[in-house]
DNA sequence: TCGGCGAAATTGTGATCACATTGACCGAGG
DNA sequence: CCTCGGTCAATGTGATCACAATTTCGCCGA
């Protein structure tokens, strides 16, 4: 079969595994994988600046690919890059945590409430999986799983219907939070954290569209004001942080 | 006054000013800007490949920054890098398009009611002007005119108030639907549009935010409703031309 | 006239180098 | 002891080169 080059985007074009491993693709894919999953998973916590050699290095690459996907995920909001042209993990503050609750609020359940008639027998049972996996993680008081596995069980459901919008906006949220929350948990533990996602599978099962956008409401709700009370105590641990390192 | 550098992002850091001009800044930035500037006002249409070299001839500048705002831009979906690893404009099809809208309809009032305390009347002014602005393009039939000011107008609004989330977000909806825009524009002609603005600018001076996320939705329904018909025809228009191209 | 094959040009990718800017470190002077 | 000054290392940026994969185009054969 002959067939110039391929037409443009053919539909499902887009690489998008966001699942780790695949050691496939360009080296700046790879990177860009992997340190989008240290910021998902809070590996990369504020603070700290982060440098183009030191990260090749600690990558074990050259400096090119490295740069490459930290413009992309600075692009994405997980990184911002001062006046300076260093490149920082954004700090976090009420008025930017307000916002992306929100924009959560309004984007995820849309997400669910369309992927939910795609969501079919294997993928309910992977999303039984991960649920279990999340209840040992927080027994066992692993923050970085849990924070890996409340990842995968959200993007499980979003992903039942291919999107090209909402789930990479989506995307671009979990990498702004997801350095913060993991600070966050450091202090709190993983106690104060309950298991919401089975209102969410009730609501699957049950085929009920509102029901699965309330419950997902609900969990974001829910880390939020476990969170809001925090926040403050963050913030002037980051200011008391820069002042000492000053 | 010593200090350490400048601390994590020191609040207001990151750049983005908008406006295009502003010949500042590194050279894979201005590129950028550029570049996004011809996507959303629709100078570059899907269907033709945007190569890397070619970009920096037309541009006067080494390959070398432009892979970086390619990266960027891509990143936030304003093109699509193929399997083949070759870059293009994204198509445009029914879900797609379904998904962009009802992603402007939650993200946009919403922005747009968190910004209006901060509308002060300079600003007022500003939106004014760029609504006559508007008229007379639409007048004169200048569809990019037509649709640099209407960003202009959107934005001026949204960005009253600082926002990290929300506002970057939206820019890139509108860097999705920018080339599609210009397409559709291109056959329809300017005759059918409608300056739908002056309902915004009547709740603003009211100060009625439910009626601002009221004409902001109506806004962004009503060029749906325009659009929504010939979007079929501008999938078969390209996939004619693909067609032709192979 | 049309379909397929092979060579040449073009593509994105990655590495390495040079450079201007900015950071931190350290000592002298108050 | 604190503050200001200069020096040196380290950073991001941009350019250029090499290479493998892909695309394009021209030629041959049916």
């Amino acid at each position: 079969m002959k067939r110039a080059a391929d037409q443009p985007p053919p539909l499902g074009d887009v690489v998008a595994p966001d699942d780790d491993a695949a050691v496939d693709g360009p080296l700046h894919d790879r990177v860009y994988r992997q340190l989008r999953h240290a910021l998902v998973t809070g590996r990369i916590v504020p603070g700290r600046a982060v440098t183009l050699r030191g990260l090749a290095q600690s990558l074990g690459v050259s400096p090119m690919p490295v740069r490459e996907a930290i413009r992309r995920v600075s692009a994405e909001g997980g990184l911002v890059v001062g006046t300076n042209r260093r490149v920082w993990v954004p700090a976090m503050d009420a008025e930017r945590y307000d916002e992306l609750i929100r924009a959560r609020t309004l984007l995820e359940p849309e997400a669910a409430v369309r992927a939910l008639p795609h969501i079919d027998r294997e993928r309910l049972e992977r999303l039984r999986d991960i649920d279990d996996s999340i209840d040992v993680a927080l027994e066992q008081g692993d923050v970085e799983a849990y924070m890996a596995g409340n990842h995968r069980f959200h993007f499980e459901i979003y992903t039942a219907a291919p999107s090209r919008v909402l789930v990479p906006l989506i995307e671009s949220l979990w990498l702004q939070f997801g350095p913060f929350m993991r600070s966050v948990y450091g202090r709190l533990g993983t106690a104060a954290l309950v298991d919401h996602h089975v209102n969410a599978l009730d609501a699957i099962i049950a085929r009920d569209a509102e029901a699965l956008a309330a419950a997902i409401r609900a969990d974001i709700m829910d880390g939020m004001e476990l969170i809001a009370s925090s926040i403050v105590s963050i913030a002037v641990a980051a200011e008391e942080e820069s002042r000492r390192r000053a």
